[in-house]
DNA sequence: CGACAAGTGCTTGTATACAAGTCCTGCCCG
DNA sequence: CGGGCAGGACTTGTATACAAGCACTTGTCG
């Protein structure tokens, strides 16, 4: 996440633009290695290519996008070794909290939490809202033990494990798997069982990672095998 | 850090300008606070405002820098909640690294950091030179236990805490001690105590944060209390 | 027929001009 | 003397023009 960098009231069209390619991005919307030309999104969004080329130059800092000079801009297709750090960095951060409980949780957030895990349950789930509610419950974990702002930082690094997460529940809805997971993690921190929360939580994001894995010998041309390797230009170009 | 988003040979002027403001940053060179001039530099460097204005832009998607439209470009200050934010994170993968150690250490990671441990004894230390051997300290550690990478991520969000860190360092050289803690640690990482070595290295992150707080009590100026408060143009401004 | 080379169209990088907003200064008027 | 308002000097945001480089296409020559 951006970290809010300007702050201000008035949304300068960069900002706009930034959002909007970063949700585009983020939702497999913009595959993993599709080409990103500044001219042809200026002229489709109707405004020039400056803020559009720095929107793109944000989104090669969060390393959502790679930019090859005078060659071409692409999505950075699915890095396993950067999923495997946001991975490793994500369970490192979320069982810390789970040692940081207060010994009073908050009970607005509990309940919050209550509420979340009832609607894991639905029946017609679309994977977008579980997705959403998976991303709630684990920031709620978070804010139990005082450390939501950490959640951004997370997130920010949390780019390439996102897309990938995605891809697996793309391939087979798998929710109702980690939605009983969640549920058990959640009865743990409840009950005050924090070395239980722990291995609950740890079994769940192994699962998680495991999915990417078999996701990855699924659709390899999503990930990047040579991380330096430069995209070819569409030459025939199927594209659109 | 920006994960090294062009990743091409030839090195264009907005990345080298990035760098080179980046350390400036880092060092202190620019205090938090400065005002940045998109025109100043600009004029100062050399080069048109484009080239400056985008490394502003990559600047401020890691936090180091606040960009508020139609008024001006500051280094950000250091951020107590950032801080704690990245002092949980990194006390959160360091501790996890420590319980990832394999059977069999990396000799030659081993000997590097052996050697570490001797220079940071060293008499005529430049604080520079000390935090460089810190952070390659433990750095090291992280490469011991496999997640080499992961100590980019969290680089990256570590701006605010180094920052605050180097504050320190300036105001009273306590480098003696932490060397000894990284001693401590290195020796019960050596013998196998993964439990000794945790205790001693969150003692060592906690002592670094406290010095921190001590810090922000007695240069309240370098860091923000509003995040969302607008510096004050410079009026009169001494600046320089 | 094959290989090489100029050409063409794309890409991003940089420079520059102008637009729009903010803040301070100083004049003018009550 | 004090308040208000206009102007100017600065800021960043956006648009546009041109420069430089890569990749493929195509024509030409051996």
């Amino acid at each position: 996440m951006g970290r809010m960098a300007d702050s201000n009231r008035r949304t300068t069209s960069r900002r706009a633009l930034y959002n909007r390619l970063r949700r585009m991005v983020l939702t497999l919307e913009l595959p993993p290695g599709a080409a990103l030309s500044e001219n042809e999104l200026a002229a489709s969004l109707g405004v020039s290519r400056t803020p559009v080329r720095e929107s793109l130059i944000m989104l090669a800092q969060d390393g959502l996008v790679q930019i090859f000079p005078k060659i071409g801009s692409f999505v950075s297709r699915v890095d396993p070794a950067q999923v495997a750090d946001a991975q490793f960095l994500r369970e490192a951060v979320e069982l810390a909290a789970l040692e940081d409980l207060p010994a009073e949780l908050d009970p607005g957030v509990v309940a919050e939490l209550r509420d979340n895990l009832e609607h894991q349950r639905g029946p017609e789930l679309d994977l977008e809202e579980f997705f959403t509610l998976d991303e709630a419950f684990h920031q709620g974990l978070l804010r139990l033990s005082g450390h939501a702002n950490a959640w951004t930082t997370v997130a920010a690094a949390k780019g390439h494990l996102d897309r990938a997460r995605r891809l697996g529940l793309h391939e087979h809805a798998s929710s109702a798997a980690f939605a009983d997971q969640h549920t058990q993690i959640f009865e743990a921190v409840l009950s005050g069982d924090t070395d239980g929360a722990r291995t609950a939580m740890r079994t769940h994001l192994r699962a998680v990672f495991s999915d990417i894995e078999r996701i990855r010998a699924h659709s390899p041309q999503l990930f990047a095998s040579d991380p330096g390797a430069v995209p070819v230009r569409r030459s025939v170009a199927v594209w659109e």
